[in-house]
DNA sequence: CGGGCTTGCTTAATCGTTAAATCAGGGGGG
DNA sequence: CCCCCCTGATTTAACGATTAAGCAAGCCCG
């Protein structure tokens, strides 16, 4: 590997004078900026982090933490995260919290020791990270105070609800994973406050609202609010051994636009988060409390956006009072 | 931060026999060892990795390079590698590679230069790193020489076929996404190669293959492989607007049994990979590399796991006649 | 009893880079 | 004409760990 001391000593000056021209910090002439920079190229000269690491404190790389590395949304977290960084020449070194908040702090652990300059966490659900020795950037929503950024989820619900009700929908169902995360609770209480005070509409949880729902679509409800593209595509299977179409019978919304919900049969309605935008300010948030600037607080909440596609329709009773008039 | 130095003064030693006590390389005496330890611990010691690094050139940190961070596999692979890396002390840095061969140099360049120890590589579709500096897994499939450990995918298509012969269907589609893919050839080579020989098959490639399975399937054909599991949703959507009921119609298989298709209706017949073992043989084979073992280059292909769901059943006109003979 | 070996620890150098302090020399202002 | 300051560079000292070499003391053994 080549050093700084070896271009020092073909250039004729001395490590210092380098380490600056190359830098652009302390007081070098224009000529001899030049002149290390040429050579510098010449013996293809790559700095070591590890030296500058240990001189500087700062290593230049992020941590991220994931409750699950297999989240459907993380490999495009992942991948604008990774683009962004290292446009700003950081690095993005992975850990999986493992769905314990134990196992979170131990990843937080880890990565601290091996130096990283920030901290990117999508926090377990239902907990916050405490206080740390690197700033954090915490990525939930907009309810968790510790917040930096996040999708507008409880938009997200309203935009979909609204669209449900326009079409004409009255009585609906809503349909949830799992009450402890954060994010879920937000989803739902877009879609509740946004509807039309006419609409009638029940919440249901976890594995027992998938048959609540049926049920519920049996006594009359016309559409089935999900907070996840997965619970949709799982929903839409129960539909089906019911004989019940979508959305001639029943209309059917996701959550996230993950990949399959465009190819899926009905194609399905559902709101996309704008992760690029998400990621982006993330590492802009970090970047800027890492050079010790106190990032701004606002306009953190990303909009989502409404994608309307086959699974959601004109309620059927509807249509037909439509068609014959 | 706390250093070797605050130890040994306060344990009234030399920086050195701190640094052997607690790395347990030198000579010192079981009690100096418990006493440094002690302090160490009471003080919350923790290791400068960047110090370390400078002065032993390991950073204890591996690079991950994806062809596509969005690939539905990576989060396995990526979940899988984090935890295994991590129980060996080593953590992981991700870049993506966009697509490009280029970009994959680049990914290459700025892992190297943050002083990885080694590098972990889903390539390319047809592409295959040059010589590195630092140990490399390549994971791919067999028939890429460069390939340390990967899926039998051959075999898994050798599965999936002869299940499909095995009850009863001889008129068979096979659907590809993109040929310049070493995998998805390899996944259709074991297919056609474990076809009983009075099996008729026709390979498509590509958005033109939909279309041509559809006609097929009027023409007589009774199932359609697929080499994805994202292909085949894709093709079932076709199916159901074409009013082809599978597997009531036409069989549909997919590949790597990615998280919808359990839940998918109907829930699809494929093959899984075993990407735990892939992954963790991967980090093996690189950890034995870094440690300078000349590594074992067999027993590196992982069979694959054929997962029997509702896809697949006996071709109707078979079915009709079992049932009334 | 003395030469050689082992044990347990210290000294000192080193990894590559940066940052603070210093220095030589020239130009400008009073 | 002298002093001060600015410019462009140098020296020096770290950063925190590892590691080869060295050294004193104690032990074994012929």
């Amino acid at each position: 590997m080549v050093s700084i001391k070896e271009i020092a000593n073909d250039v004729g000056v001395s490590t210092a004078t380098v380490s600056n021209a190359l830098t652009g910090k302390g007081r070098v002439s224009e000529e001899m900026i030049a002149r290390i920079q040429s050579r510098a190229a010449e013996l293809g000269y790559r700095p070591s982090i590890a030296a500058r690491a240990l001189k500087t404190g700062q290593t230049g790389i992020l941590g991220l933490v994931m409750p699950d590395l297999t989240n459907p949304l993380f490999p495009r977290i992942a991948q604008t995260l990774s683009i962004a960084a290292d446009q700003r020449g950081l690095g993005i070194l992975i850990a999986d919290s493992r769905g314990s908040a134990q196992e979170q702090e131990h990843a937080f652990r880890r990565l601290l020791d091996r130096g990283i300059d920030g901290l990117l966490v999508v926090p377990q659900k239902g907990t916050s990270p405490g206080p740390m020795p690197v700033p954090v950037a915490v990525i939930n929503t907009a309810s968790d105070p510790q917040n930096a950024v996040c999708a507008d989820h409880r938009g997200g619900g309203a935009l979909i609800a609204r669209h449900v009700c326009d079409i004409g929908h009255r009585r609906i169902v809503i349909l949830g994973g799992d009450p402890v995360s954060e994010v879920q609770r937000d989803r739902i209480a877009g879609m509740t406050d946004a509807l039309h005070s006419d609409v009638e509409a029940r919440v249901h949880w976890g594995e027992a609202g998938f048959a609540a729902a049926l049920l519920e679509v049996e006594q009359g409800a016309t559409a089935i609010l999900t907070t996840s593209d997965l619970i949709a595509l799982r929903m839409r299977s129960e539909l089906m051994r019911a004989q019940l179409s979508v959305p001639h019978q029943v209309s059917l919304t996701g959550f996230d636009d993950m990949s399959f919900a465009p190819i899926m049969h009905p194609a399905l309605t559902t709101v996309a988060q704008d992760v690029d935008e998400i990621a982006t300010r993330a590492i802009d948030i970090i970047a800027a409390r890492i050079r010790g600037e106190v990032s701004p607080h606002d306009g953190n909440t990303v909009p989502m956006r409404l994608v309307v596609r086959q699974s959601t329709s004109i309620p059927t009773q509807l249509a037909k009072w439509r068609s014959s008039p």
